[in-house]
DNA sequence: TTGCTCCTCACGTCACGTGAGGTGGC
DNA sequence: TTGCTCCTCACGTCACGTGAGGTGGC
């Protein structure tokens, strides 16, 4: 009934690298990957050659897990794990991992909300061309930039047309999803819409 | 006053890779890693093998930032510009994509909140030794565990402990910092503590 | 003797950044 | 002749996943 007994042998208290992973989640090759880089070796090796773990090794196991899960990447992880000092050093640590997140979350929320524009605006039309949406596309790239009277013109006119060529039936399917993919945003979202559109118009 | 005309010679209409990088932003070696994946190919080669961009160049060029601006790899982009279609695949692709997008800031959300959470409960007290922060990470890692009435009152002991050692001036300090902190977060960051909070706080 | 686990290479990933070493054009 | 731009390799990035090919232990 020792720490490491799955009943498939080795010295009370050591692990093999399979029973391991599987009592961690972490992978054969993440461990052999860690002894590579001199994070986590294995305290010893058997006859055959085969890496077995101690309890302390274990230990030290749990930490890089716990660690790597702030999303800190293995060097960190080794610093941290060296630190033996006050801890000042691993909390500027994660208060700059924590800025790091924050900045990544801006980024994916940009980028969410352009596609959600995009998609918004390539919505309102059944089948449109690849180049058509391209050029939409290309239009919203030139970020915080207004649409001139006249592009405005030509984008009604063109969803105008488009519209024109569908069925009464077509119109409605469209109408519907364009329901449903309004509801499934919040209100947030919404707002933001709303004030995305409203920087892209004019302002004559 | 051709459109690649930058006082640099060649064809007009056509552009060397140095000044097309400028005039686009992207850099030399993007544009060279475009064309050794086939992505974009300039028009052709001076007799010195220097690399000249056409006007249809730079156009495909716009596109593929275009695309790359919304997250698409390059091998997306390369689909995109391939296909020929009514475009029901880039919409499709670009839903996906958005998809992605959200499972990302979801993920990173909680990354931020399981940061928030540690450097919270390490911001109340002043300099934790490197292990007792890891034990306190590797409490949090076992997400949504909650904890023992022991260990509820282990911690609540070492953190009266901490306070105890501190001189009143230190005690203001690390009042004010605690202050600092919370103003920066919002009314959303703060209802998401104490839900995790009260997560983690024992039934009984 | 048959599976199962373990071992060590070693390539691939994604989109380039960064030299190294060398050659034409104002 | 001197800079400047351009060229082609080729390694490094980050943390492994995925075979290939081979060898001990129940």
């Amino acid at each position: 009934m020792s720490s490491g007994d799955t009943g498939t042998g080795g010295h009370a208290g050591t692990w093999r690298i399979g029973d391991l992973a599987r009592a961690t989640g972490v992978s054969v090759r993440s461990l052999r990957h860690y002894d590579a880089v001199g994070l986590l070796a294995p305290s010893g090796r058997t006859n055959a050659g085969h890496r077995f773990y101690t309890t302390s090794d274990v230990r030290r196991l749990h930490r890089i897990v716990a660690l790597r899960s702030l999303g800190l990447g293995l060097a960190e992880v080794r610093q941290v794990l060296a630190d033996s000092g006050t801890g000042a050093g691993v909390v500027d640590l994660l208060r700059h991992q924590l800025d790091q997140v924050e900045q990544r979350i801006a980024a994916q929320r940009h980028l969410r909300r352009r596609l959600v524009d995009v998609l918004d605006a390539l919505g309102e039309r059944a089948e449109p061309p690849v180049p058509d949406i391209l050029d939409l596309i290309e239009g919203t790239t030139a970020v915080d930039r207004r649409l001139t009277r006249e592009e405005l013109d030509r984008m009604n006119e063109a969803r105008r047309t488009a519209m024109e060529q569908l069925s009464p039936q077509q119109r409605e399917e469209l109408a519907a999803r364009r329901r449903a993919y309004r509801e499934q945003l919040s209100e947030e979202d919404l707002a933001e819409m709303r004030r995305r559109r409203a920087a892209l118009l004019p302002l004559d």
